[in-house]
DNA sequence: AATAAGTATGAAACTGATTTCATGTTTATT
DNA sequence: AATAAACATGAAATCAGTTTCATACTTATT
């Protein structure tokens, strides 16, 4: 592979230029910039990354921090953010926490040895306070997940929004028994406290109380889907219809409820979140909340690169459109 | 950030003993090596990546090409990579190539500027001539897709005995009108002839002819599947079985086929390919070939580092075990 | 006891870029 | 016309490591 100094040489002239060609800077008349492009077209010349980057430089390079992968929301998440990388000329560095505090840990150290110029976090695992201190050391965007400050900048969903409207729709369809089944913990910091809270005031202002035996819990895969269902088919009184923090939860409930011959929605309605390819696979189809998984990841690109270009930027929040859309589980 | 210089001076040695120390070279003495690791653990010292991959050395990031993210088999692939590679320290650069040949061929160029060690191939886009090529920058090892000659160190599965098994499978059910829905195209090289052959081999035992009507190429998605379904549904004369080349078609011709009141597996059956997660959503659940996604991945990340090891080892290729999973659609 | 081989260490060169500093040349301003 | 500001260029320092080479000290071999 040739270098900057076989460019130089080629050129006729000294690396300084060579250099100063590459990143734009001013000052090269017109005639050498034009020599030092042929030189550099010649010999089939790319910039070494590992070089720039030892200097301080951008690696080209961001890190995307995703719970797991094999998760559909997330994959797609991925891949909207991959793409629009790529079309920036950035590479992404896939990280995967399953929801371990120092796998996070891990990721966000590529920071501190420039492996990295930014991470986009779609998951927080550990306490901002401690996430914060990485910030010296590159871009940190949240994007999906959040905190409750408008201290770094977010990608985000009105979650809160979110909820309310599926639970709206469930209560508009004569619901009085409504389940709420979803991830992470119910108080916590972030989006389940939002939806936890859009949850609530549809309740309150359909002047309907909650019945603690039907919320579920730090419930992910379609297996905790089916899982809860079980217990729900147990139970002496039942929900009539049931909210879920995912597509996958809301799928694996409906599969289990058609082994116990309820008829979905008669029976049982059943609402999801994410608006993933499975909700329409499965059959009903489900009625769903829809998060528009390919803005957020453009949109985290976008921001991610105002931040490295403009590191003293102002922090921002940005909130995208969540809407109900509504098949046939409900 | 403390360099190596740092370390040098709170240990009162060299550099190059320093380096020697994080390279495990011999000819270190025990107390120099334990003066150094103290002055290392002291100031929290990490060696920058970008000065060892400058002077030629590992990056401890390799690449996966990928067709796309989204495609659970790949997505399942991927994370069994990642957490491979994890758990030896490196790290995994997500490269989506769209079943684009130039995109791929901008993915191996990270070879070229040594950002990536090695890059695990799971599809094949370019000619393998344009391909090998890369070779002499880093290292190279397909996973999943393959080509015919054992020049370059592969993890595989026998495609052909999956496409065979499952053949055998619905001409023991008794079936006689056999369809064959798969991605690639017929006759090209790889999995696709592979699979094909297994098809061939089933059917001439059985004394069966090839319907040409009944073959359909180049299909991937659930909604591929379902588009092939209303062709098959339109028919004068219908085949009763159909293998498909993913869960993901299968899915899909399940599907609509329902919708247009076919009873699986009695009027038609469907067999699938790779259990993915679907396979076990759908209802009715679907017999499929199983493909050891995680055990790929990590034999993959095995393999690979073996190679970056030992840059002149013998091309070795691996099989992993394929098998049927029969489940309800047939 | 003399010599060879193995062990242990550090100074300096090197990797491929960017950046600083010095210097010369134009162009603009008074 | 004299001086300041803007433009253009290159030599050398720098980033943080590894590698080569030289050298000194041990231990093994004849």
């Amino acid at each position: 592979m040739a270098n900057i100094s076989d460019v130089a040489k080629l050129s006729g002239l000294s690396k300084t230029t060579v250099s100063r060609v590459i990143n734009n800077h001013p000052y090269v008349s017109d005639k050498k910039r034009e020599l030092v492009q042929k030189a550099m077209q010649e010999l089939g010349y790319t910039p070494n990354p590992s070089a720039r980057r030892l200097r301080g430089q951008l690696t080209t390079t961001i890190g995307v921090i995703v719970p797991r992968i094999i998760n559909p929301f997330f994959s797609y998440l991925v891949n909207a953010i991959e793409q629009a990388a790529y079309k920036k000329g950035y590479q992404v560095l896939i990280c995967q926490s399953y929801e371990d505090k120092e796998k996070e840990l891990a990721f966000l150290n590529l920071l501190k040895t420039k492996q990295v110029d930014g991470i986009i976090m779609t998951s927080i695992e550990n306490d901002w306070k401690v996430i914060k201190a990485y910030r010296d050391y590159g871009a940190i965007l949240l994007c999906n997940d959040y905190v409750d400050q408008e201290i770094v900048p977010m990608i985000r969903l009105d979650q809160t929004k979110g909820a309310y409207l599926g639970i709206k729709h469930l209560i508009d369809r004569g619901h009085k028994k409504i389940a709420y089944c979803t991830g992470g913990l119910f108080d916590e910091e972030g989006k389940g406290k939002d939806r936890n809270q859009g949850f609530q005031q549809a309740l309150s202002e359909a002047g309907m109380k909650i019945n603690p035996k039907w919320i579920f819990i730090n419930k992910h895969t379609i297996e905790d889907g089916k899982q809860v269902m079980r217990q729900i088919v147990e139970m002496k009184e039942r929900p009539t219809a049931i909210f879920t923090g995912s597509d996958e939860i809301a799928s694996g409930m409906l599969i289990e409820a058609k082994e116990h011959r309820l008829k979905i929605p008669d029976d049982l309605a059943i609402i999801g979140f994410d608006d993933q390819p499975i909700a329409e696979i499965v059959d009903p189809k489900l009625t769903t909340i829809r998060q528009p998984v390919d803005q957020m990841g453009e949109k985290s690109i976008e921001v991610m690169l105002e931040m490295l270009d403009n590191p003293g930027m102002e922090i921002k929040n940005y909130e995208l459109p969540i809407e109900l859309v509504v098949r046939q589980s409900t």
